[in-house]
DNA sequence: TTTATAATTAGATGAATATCTAAATAAATA
DNA sequence: TATTTATTTAGATATTCATCTAATTATAAA
């Protein structure tokens, strides 16, 4: 879905009246004037809202005798918010997406108000955690080990772990007491 | 989620610039300035569109250094629109909507293009149906027997019954030839 | 405390749109 | 084919709302 596409559905679902169609059409097809008698509005009215909702794949119509019955189009109810968001339907951006969301989360658990509140006693979350921190230095400028404490400080108190863990894992590298930032593999 | 929460949060996504804002803050957390600076908008408009996301519960902020942090709250954007959608309606209003739709089905099904096909069996089903040919006439009006016929009439051939049944159910009051509605109790 | 910077608010404007009435169209029955 | 009934379209109106500029407030650093 396109992010044109989203914004017509979500624009849909947007308004009073239309939900309130919606709804009556979860439990069963119907018609104009009988969605205009629950819903206390004209046909006109209606009319205007099923277009819309039909031009936003929502909902689809058939004949059966006098009466034009509107269905609603289920599958498109039963996706993810997050989903039509992020509509690169490509796997490997998919795939992207869920490992920042994983990275977001463990951020979010850790991280307080800019402070680690603690550090990970998993490897693979105290590494997220790590380049997290990472991002406060420049890459190619070099610090002294006093300026690296200073940096790491005002993420947690216990700064040489810290520091000790980024040379470990490669992201930070260190020669004569200068440090500076790993290069990207 | 309230009705008018859930408009409140599809009006959020309805728009362009929001989903643009959603879009950069599902990859990680922004300022205002920053979130201006991607999508070539002021920071005012940014802001606007910040304060209706977080009202609607799409966002939260914390403050970071100089800046004012805006995050997105997941949770919101797992669910999918159907829940939403089908989520409130409290179980009262429920009911009293099953018992109109029966009405409905009822009505539908007895009458054909403003008349009754014939005269339904069951009680119940006959009271909802001469409660609806009862709408033909005015509270506090008093008819003759045979203005009361041709009224009935426009319904059904067989007047004399469905005159006769109304009385019985007590939607009508008749003495000394004179018929008027009773009033509801 | 002063200064610099980020964020919000206020007011203005133009565009979009939900709703109605009235008229036109489409479709089913007689 | 003529007639009835359901649906859609057209035009009008009032409201909502996205965006800007300018001014104000809030916060961090010096």
């Amino acid at each position: 879905m396109s992010e044109t596409e989203a914004i017509k559905l979500f624009k849909c679902l947007a308004d009073r009246s239309r939900l309130q169609i919606l709804k009556s059409l979860v439990k069963e097809d119907m018609y104009v004037e009988r969605l205009a008698g629950r819903l206390d509005l004209t046909p006109a009215t209606i009319s205007f809202h099923l277009k819309k909702l039909a031009d936003a794949g929502a909902v689809t119509s058939y004949r059966s005798q006098y009466y034009t019955m509107y269905s609603l189009k289920r599958d498109v109810f039963l996706s993810r918010i997050l989903d039509i968001i992020c509509e690169e339907s490509d796997e490997a951006a998919l795939q992207a997406r869920r490992e920042a969301e994983y990275r977001q989360r463990v951020i979010d658990s850790f991280f307080e108000y800019g402070r680690l509140k603690s550090i990970p006693a998993q490897r693979k979350k105290e590494r997220i955690i790590l380049e997290e921190i990472a991002k406060s230095f420049q890459p190619g400028m070099v610090y002294t080990e006093r300026e690296v404490n200073i940096i790491i400080a005002d993420f947690h108190d216990d700064f040489c772990t810290i520091r000790r863990d980024m040379i470990g894992e490669g992201i930070m590298q260190r020669e004569n007491g200068k440090y500076w930032l790993a290069k990207e593999k």
